[in-house]
Order: C-alpha cells, then sequence, then structure tokens
DNA sequence: GCTTTATATACCTTGACAAGCATATGCCCA
DNA sequence: TGGGCATATGCTTGTCAAGGTATATAAAGC
C-alpha cells in the first residue's frame, strides 16, 4: 500500500484534490477543466479512490467525485511536530537553533550553508 | 525544481525529517539510529539540503544538520483548503455531501462507493 | 437493437529515482 | 606527512509509475 505522501506528490492529482473542494465533479467536469485527458484522469482517480482520499457516486453514466478527509488528516498529523517550528513565535528558529549540543562537538567553526533567513 | 511533497514522499526522507525535530544531528548520528547506510544518508540529505529543508552547520569533520521551517510551511498552506473538512464539526462530510448539483444529474441513483462512514 | 456518451482498463514505452558499491574529498592527530 | 575518521559523490542497475493509444464496459435515447 502506498503511504498518503505517494499520493499526494503527484502534482496533477493535487489539481484533482483542490478542484474538488468546491464540490463534486463527474469525470468529464475534471477532464475539461483541467484539460487533461480522459484515461489520465481516471486513473488518477483511481489511484485516489484507493487510497481513500476520494470517493465516488453513480450518477447514470457519470460517476460524481468527492473528497474524503481522513487521509488529508493524517498528512497533517505528521506535519504537527514540526508545526512548531514555525507557528508559535517569529523567532522560533532562534530557539531551535539554541537548543543544541548533545553530539560531541569539538571546535564549532559554525560556517554556515546558507546566510541566517532574515525572517 | 521539485515540489515539497515529492521530497516528503520518500519514506526515509521523513526519518530524517523527524529524527531532526528533536534536535540537530550528524551524519553519522542519523546514519546509526536509523540504520541506513552512510551514502544513503548523505544523499537524502542533499535533497532536503537542496530543497530547503534542510542546512547544515560544519563541526571538523562533521557535518550538524538541522530542520528549517520554510518548506514544511508550504506544505501546511496547501493543506489548509481542506482543513475545513474535518476541523469544524464532525458532520462536515455531511454538509459536504449536501452541498452539491452544480452538474447536470440524471436521476441520482446513489449507490455509494464504499458505505456512508458512521463518525 | 444500434449509436452516442461517459468512464474504465490493458498494454507498451519511457523516464525518474533509489539502492549498492566503490571511490574521492577533507579534516584531524600522531 | 601519513593514516584514519567523517562525509560526499560517481556509476550502474533494477524498479516503478505516469503518459499515450487503443479498446472494453455500460448506460441513455432514439
Amino acid at each position: 500500500m502506498k503511504s498518503a505522501f505517494e499520493i499526494i506528490a503527484e502534482p496533477n492529482r493535487r489539481a484533482i484534490m483542490s478542484l474538488l473542494v468546491s464540490s463534486q465533479q463527474s469525470v468529464g467536469q475534471i477532464e475539461r477543466r483541467l484539460r487533461m485527458p480522459q484515461p489520465t484522469v481516471s486513473k488518477h482517480l483511481r489511484v485516489l479512490r484507493e487510497a481513500g482520499f476520494v470517493e465516488s457516486t453513480v450518477d447514470a453514466q457519470r460517476r460524481l467525485y468527492r473528497l474524503r478527509p481522513e487521509p488529508l488528516q493524517e498528512l497533517d498529523d505528521w506535519l504537527a511536530p514540526f508545526r512548531r517550528f514555525w507557528s508559535s513565535h517569529v523567532d522560533a528558529l532562534e530557539r531551535h537553533l539554541d537548543r543544541m549540543d548533545q553530539s560531541t562537538p569539538t571546535k564549532k567553526k559554525e560556517k554556515r550553508t546558507r546566510p541566517k533567513p532574515r525572517t
């Protein structure tokens, strides 16, 4: 089984998801609005469906697809531990930088790979 | 350039990120704690670094890696529009299901692909 | 029943990427 | 300065997934 992260790694799938945020859509609607060949849409919808990101309803010859919240919540849960790095204060990074040294450092030359970000 | 989503799609990279949440780590520490061959660690760190997920400090022969908040925030931003589906009420799904019909439905047979989830 | 519309699937090709292994680079210390 | 430790990089290979094209399934309407 594929992780939720791999599912949304694909740009077309993210586009489909974003489209479904406003309301449910048929395959044909998605196809037209995203200017994407129909088999491509169907295949991505299949992946999304099997991963639980969307569900479908039969409407005559059409299938209406809509979002399901659970897998997105899983992504959100993974992000949670990292959220403290930016959500609390502007200087969250600074606090992080000060919480160092459980390694065995010798000299600390402190040559940063990047310039210190000015938030 | 690669999207932040593709970067974190790789399980080993997510493991490294999670490890760095507690504090910065040297390559050797990551290698031992995740039981991962050293070249593998270095290569993933390179990907993470070039995508802005981590930055490094030179400490003699070691390189200390630590997290950077920005790219994760980007992920969080993408998730934001979907958050209304679960964060507000228990019946967020229900409300979504009721906000339908901008398609041209004919009969509405309502054969759900899955059983209606009982939250 | 036949045609049209809507969606799904099968097959093939191609590209991307991760792992494994070997090797290079760089720094420390005796 | 030579050897050992820490990390980075090069090369090769196997795998997997996405796109393209064609075709299958199924319902609608005449």
